[in-house]
Order: C-alpha cells, then sequence, then structure tokens
DNA sequence: CAATCTTTGTGCACGCGTTCACAAAGACAT
DNA sequence: ATGTCTTTGTGAACGCGTGCACAAAGATTG
C-alpha cells in the first residue's frame, strides 16, 4: 500500500490511529517515571514491558509521530517526553470544570493527576444551592447557574460530568451551547451532542459487569471437568458464591446519596 | 482488556466477541428503562438508538446470544433483560471488596450502581489503622490484615483496587493470593498478574488525556492557514464551532476506561 | 575500515469488529 | 389463503489493529 497519497498525510496529528493515541498516555506515564530516575534511554523492549504493551506494537505506535528512535540505542526519554506530551497537548494549560460534586465529583477534584499533566481545576459546579461557596478540595463550590460564565471567562473547553444520570444530559447541552467541546461522562446515560463534540465515558457498573462475564465464565469451565475445585490456574478459589448470609435485608448502600448513579 | 494473549480454544459454543460483551451492561440498562416503563416489545432500531450504537451491530450481537428476537416484531422486552443478565452473570450475587477508601474509595461504596446489579460490597478495606472501625456508605472499614480473611469468608472473586499507585501491585498480589480472579484497577499502574487473572483498569488521567489530543487537533485545524496557537486561559473560546464532519467521534473501543489517583 | 552486534522502523499477513444489504420469517390485512 | 409489510438474522466485504519477521541504520569493537 503506497504509504502516502490521499489516504494518509502521514505523520501529522491526522494519521495517528486512535488506538494508538489511547496508549500515548500510557507510553508517557512510563516515560516520566523513567525520567525521575534519571535513565537517559530506553529501548522499545524495556518501555513496553514498562507500559504493558507489545514491543512492536510500540514500536509502530511511535513510528506514527516520526522518528525519534536511534538504532542500536533506544529512546531518549527526555526528548520522547516532550514529543508525546506535544502531540497529546499537554504541553498547554487545559482548565476544566467538573459539574456534580457528590462524592465522585469530590473524589475528582482532589485527584493528583490533574495538576500533574497539563489540566486545571477551572471550578466546581453544583446544582444544590447549599454547595454553593463550600469549599471542596480547595476550590469553592460554585451554583449550576454560573455555569455558562464560567467556561467562557475561564476558556474552558474539557467538562467532566458527575451528575446523577437524570440530569447529565442537561448538564451536557448547557455545556455544549457555552463552548465545550470534550466531555468526559461519568453518569451512566447515553449523551447526544452535536457534530465536532468529543465525548467519552467512564461507567463502573460496566466495567464490573465485564469482569463478571468473565467469572463466570471461568467458574463454567471449571465445572466443565469434574465438580472438584480442580484449578489451573494455580489459586485456590473457593465456591462462587457460596456463603448467601441471610439477605432478606441489605443494610443497603443503596438508599444513600451517592454521588454515582444506579445503573 | 487485560491479560492478553490467552487464547481459549475451549468450549468454545458460547464464543460471545469481547466487543459484543462489553456493550451487553449498555443493552441491558436501556431494557432496563424500558421495563419500567413497561414497554413490552422494541425493536432493534429503538434499541439501538436508545443504547447509542448502529442496529446492525445489536442485531448480529444479540444473535450471538441466540435467535430471541420475533421477526416483524422486535425483541421481548422482559426476556432479554433476563437473557442478558443470565449471560452477564448477573443473576447471580457476586460479593466484592474494595480495597483504598479514600476519595474515591469512599464514592466507589456510595455508588448505587453496585447493588442495583448482582454486586455487593463485602467488603471496605484500608491500611490506614485510623480508618479501621469508621462506617462508609454504612459499612465498617476494615484493616488490610483481614484482607485474606474477608476474601475467603466472603467467597470474593472480584475485588477493586482504589489505592495510591505505588500499594496497587502490593494490594493485587495479595488479593489474587487470596483467591480474587478478577481485578477492577483504578490506580494510575500497570498490574502483573498470573494467567487466569481478568484485570480492568480505569484510569481518569488517561481518559482526559485522550480527551486533550483531539481538542487540539479541533484548534489546529481552525487556525489552518496561520501559525497562531492555540489560546491560553483566555477568555473568548466560544469560536469552537469547528463544524469539521469528522466522525472519529466518542468513546473509542471500550477496551480501556480512565482511573483515579495520583499520578 | 571492516566486521559484528544491537535495536529500530516497517512490509506483510492475519484476525477481529463493523457495516451493508438482503433473503427469510413472521405479523397483519384482505 | 394470499399478499403485503415489517423486522430479524446473517453472508460477505471492508477496514483497523496486532504481531511477526527482517532489512536497514547506527553503535561498537578490533
Amino acid at each position: 500500500m503506497a504509504t502516502g497519497r490521499t489516504h494518509r498525510p502521514a505523520t501529522r496529528s491526522r494519521g495517528i490511529p486512535e488506538a494508538t493515541v489511547a496508549r500515548l498516555p500510557l507510553y508517557l506515564r512510563a516515560l516520566t517515571a523513567l525520567s525521575e530516575r534519571s535513565v537517559p534511554t530506553v529501548s522499545s523492549e524495556e518501555l513496553a514491558a514498562a507500559a504493558g504493551v507489545n514491543s512492536a506494537k510500540l514500536r509502530k505506535d511511535f513510528s506514527y509521530l516520526g522518528s525519534y528512535g536511534t538504532r542500536g540505542v533506544g529512546y531518549d526519554v527526555e526528548y520522547l517526553v516532550y514529543q508525546i506530551s506535544r502531540e497529546l497537548g499537554l504541553t498547554q494549560d487545559w482548565p476544566v470544570v467538573i459539574v456534580g460534586i457528590g462524592n465522585l465529583g469530590a473524589a475528582l477534584a482532589n485527584y493528583g493527576g490533574f495538576a500533574s499533566r497539563g489540566f486545571r481545576v477551572a471550578a466546581l459546579i453544583d446544582a444544590d444551592p447549599a454547595m454553593a461557596g463550600k469549599p471542596v478540595a480547595g476550590i469553592p463550590v460554585q451554583h449550576t447557574d454560573e455555569l455558562e460564565a464560567i467556561i467562557r471567562d475561564n476558556g474552558v473547553s474539557i467538562g467532566v460530568i458527575a451528575t446523577p444520570a437524570g440530569a447529565a444530559q442537561q448538564v451536557c447541552d448547557r455545556l455544549v451551547a457555552a463552548g465545550v467541546t470534550s466531555i468526559l461522562n461519568f453518569a451512566p446515560t447515553v449523551l447526544t451532542v452535536p457534530d465536532g463534540v468529543d465525548v467519552r465515558k467512564v461507567d463502573l457498573s460496566i466495567e464490573l459487569q465485564i469482569l463478571a462475564f468473565h467469572e463466570q465464565r471461568k467458574a463454567g469451565e471449571e465445572a466443565a471437568a469434574d465438580g472438584a475445585p480442580a484449578q489451573a490456574a494455580g489459586t485456590t478459589n473457593s465456591a462462587v458464591a457460596a456463603k448467601r448470609q441471610d439477605s432478606a435485608t441489605d443494610q443497603g448502600p443503596d438508599g444513600d446519596v451517592p454521588a454515582v448513579m444506579p445503573a
């Protein structure tokens, strides 16, 4: 396949596969750790191991950014940190607003990972008037009414939604109308946005359900051989759901006022 | 996914693609909503719209479960809810332990989505002795020393790690040694686990970085002609109209999700 | 300067996932 | 029954991502 031509403007931010973009932060984290230990260079093999990926994949990923390695030696850590940071747009400051300051919103506000990479919490917003002014992670919570002004005044283009599911779409619409073009959604709802707006979702419930599927499958395979607890993986996995300690009255963490919401 | 290369040619009459499994919870949620509104049947078109996917994809997904639809009519909501729940293993009770009761751990403990689907928080565990006994979401926090006993006594096979990155691998090792075979990791670290153990990670920092990448790309396209760099914490940002029809869009494959924790 | 060793960059093949498009299946009306 | 209409289930084509395997590039040694 002719690498150039109409299909791939190569090496420009355009031609980077989505799968590669998703891994760049992973490499960046590993590289940062190496940088802090003053390691000058790494081979694709070493870095791949640290990032938990295949070395060939890593090399191909880097090849989309350009040829930053030296054959026979490896990659210059500092240089690579810079290149990836630049490619990801982390050399600039990204103001972010978090909407919905419940348990989860508060956890996010306290998240150290924000500041450590180009992100800055510009504001915390909640619909509850009682929350207004109350400081969370050192930042006073502001009322939803201020949303549009905050976004405009700070040039915010990234919003985080940590509200209950019922409020998510409404909040999303307001964010978008105010100029936000990237949204990280923690509410268990499908958000509808106009073209040009990116949405990424984080759904705890879904992740657990996927794990449950595989867990069930494992348990099922075990039974295939016979009813014995025999298991290849090595660990003695006790009976699944064996103990059912009277579930009549769930002291439900359910009726609480979660920041995240029910599925 | 995690723990990659394990090929399971095993008993595969039930070869449901990973991508499909990842979407089943999405369908289940949409179906549950319909069920609560007492809607008897849905067409693939309607359900697909509600779940935010392509209808052909949805039909193919369901085809892996069997033929549960009626041509000319659609799918029976209740029946489908049951089938998917069973397939995902949600008809049984999954005891879960959450390790690391910081801001995030507390948010997770309060998460309503746990109890609403076959998951039950069996215990909250933290390394800080000062936390011991303190109730979070109505459940008393227990010390790390109890970890092994708790897992064995409750037949826990799913663990959630919400500790700082530095402690994650250690906690992971103990969980696995005690019999846990599925882990949901919120710590920004690559976990190493033996074969047979599933790990899914949620990394907030990574999700934000991916958004930043696309955000930068949008800004770059806008100012295509002149080399004007993107705006910093300036004021006017509303010019983000970017009508780029580019549909690279939305959440990519749900293989990975973001996490929380200090970087 | 030549030989050797190391590690990158990538052509290629393969498999998974997505999407189209349509025949088959059933509901419904006449 | 027969015909029409709706919607499923799926064959097939296509595109993306992954991983192998190797030639090319540079370091290193004698």
